[in-house]
RNA sequence: GGGUCGGUCGGAUAGUGGCAAUUCCGCCGCGCUGUAGACGCGGUGCCUCACGGCUCCGGGGGUUCGAGUCCCUCCCGGCCCA
């Protein structure tokens, strides 16, 4: 259930309510592919400020298995994270391990990438499994080609993406058609998560068009905007936001995979879109960009920082970040101390999810 | 004193007589966007780039059209024998 509190020249601000709570938007979402962060524990950030946290249907599947994690009680029992939890259905990793994987009508062969050994994915699959894990936020499986690809290929992209959307659509009802019949009396009712329908159509306007218009027959909690920032230029990226987003609904989230950058993310909202995912901020951080505060980026790794004794980051919201200096982080790194991944990772994060605190907190309501 | 093995670009290494010279690390720079990747790409003798040129494999000399590679000698280091 999505509720819009305001529209401004910013943006838009809304509430989206979950079975575990209530999301404040526009938001970002951390991704914790695996049901973990890279390099900072969920206790780490939560302390940050995230709302909530973003898993994998694929490599939850892969490892432990959805089984598993049911019978630990679900996702949220299983990691220990209480807030809300989106699962993506995997359909990213169709574009990101393409040279492991074969599209095919009802879904995606894939090979592992921890052993090799053969899975299939589809529209059923990933609602099947992400039931089992029990997010409160479910994506549809879709496929993701690269922005650039051509025409054809986005024409087939968007035929499959709405044909598994569907499929999506009513293996979801079903599966709460029987839960309905089949209740147990300690089970809660009303624990339906959201489940949202991707766009997706490349760089073709006519495609994400037809797209957006199909997904909402079909109908959907929410709408996200795939296939974006995956090899197109930024401004060809809010080109297609500003075709696809005055088509959406107004009473529903929009949700823009992917993105990104602090700065992206600010115009994205201008355009309209209230939900952002990305791994860049970890990556980077364990890279060693690092994000300051100021909206500046230093690279630690550079020798201009081995003998920088000021503070990383003095008005960072990671606290490891005004404790120590340039000079300490830049050593870590070069000595590859694990630690250096926890300082930057953490600083990221902080000043990711304050960016977007910020954004929220300059929107009049 | 005798024998022996060895000295290659910051470190460690490869190197059939055609080599500005291999690989790894380090170092320098850049890139990462619904996480296969604590990763990837490029650079790393000098002449500001390309082209081209110059100088290079402990020092010196020699053989050769051509030497890091063969020969002599010196210096330095390891090991063995005295």
């Amino acid at each position: 259930m999505f509720t819009l509190l305001a529209t401004t020249a910013r943006g838009r601000r809304g509430s989206l309510q979950t079975a575990h709570g209530a999301i404040d938007t526009p938001v970002f979402f951390p991704v914790g592919t695996g049901g973990a962060m890279r390099g900072i524990t969920l206790e780490d950030l939560r302390a940050l400020g995230s709302q909530v946290l973003l898993c994998n249907t694929y490599h939850l599947h892969l490892m432990p298995g959805e089984d598993v994690v049911k019978e630990a009680g679900g996702l949220h029992d299983f990691i220990g994270w209480d807030g809300p939890i989106l699962t993506d259905s995997g359909g990213f990793q169709v574009f990101s391990l393409k040279s492991i994987r074969r599209i095919e009508e009802h879904g995606v062969h894939f090979r592992s990438h921890i052993d090799g050994r053969p899975l299939f994915l589809g529209p059923k699959e990933a609602m099947e499994i992400q039931h089992k894990l029990g997010a409160d936020i479910i994506m549809c499986f879709d496929e993701c080609p690269p922005s650039t690809a051509p025409r054809q290929k986005q024409i087939g992209a968007v035929d499959r993406t709405l044909r598994w959307a569907k499929e999506c659509k009513i293996h979801y009802e079903e599966i709460h058609r029987s839960r309905a019949t089949n209740q147990r009396s300690n089970e809660p009712t009303n624990q339906r998560p959201l489940l949202f329908g991707i766009v997706q159509g490349g760089l073709e306007r006519d495609l994400r068009i037809k797209c957006a218009e199909e997904l909402q027959a079909i109908g959907f909690d929410g709408y996200a905007i795939g296939g974006l920032a995956v090899g197109e230029t930024e401004a060809e990226m809010f080109d297609i936001l500003d075709t696809v987003c005055p088509l959406l609904p107004e009473n529903k989230p929009r949700y823009l995979m992917g993105v990104g950058r602090i700065n992206q993310m600010r115009t994205a909202v201008t355009k309209g879109i209230d939900i952002f995912d990305c791994v860049l901020p970890m990556r980077e951080a364990r890279h060693g960009t690092i994000h300051l505060s100021d909206g500046s980026t230093i690279r630690i790794l550079q020798s201009r920082f081995v003998r920088d004794h000021t503070p990383i980051d003095p008005d960072s919201p990671s606290p490891l970040s005004t404790s120590h200096t340039k000079s300490y982080l830049s050593h870590l790194f070069h000595a590859k101390e694990r630690a250096a991944e926890t300082i930057a990772c953490m600083q990221n994060m902080g000043v990711m999810l304050e960016a977007m605190q910020t954004l929220r907190n300059d929107m009049k309501i």
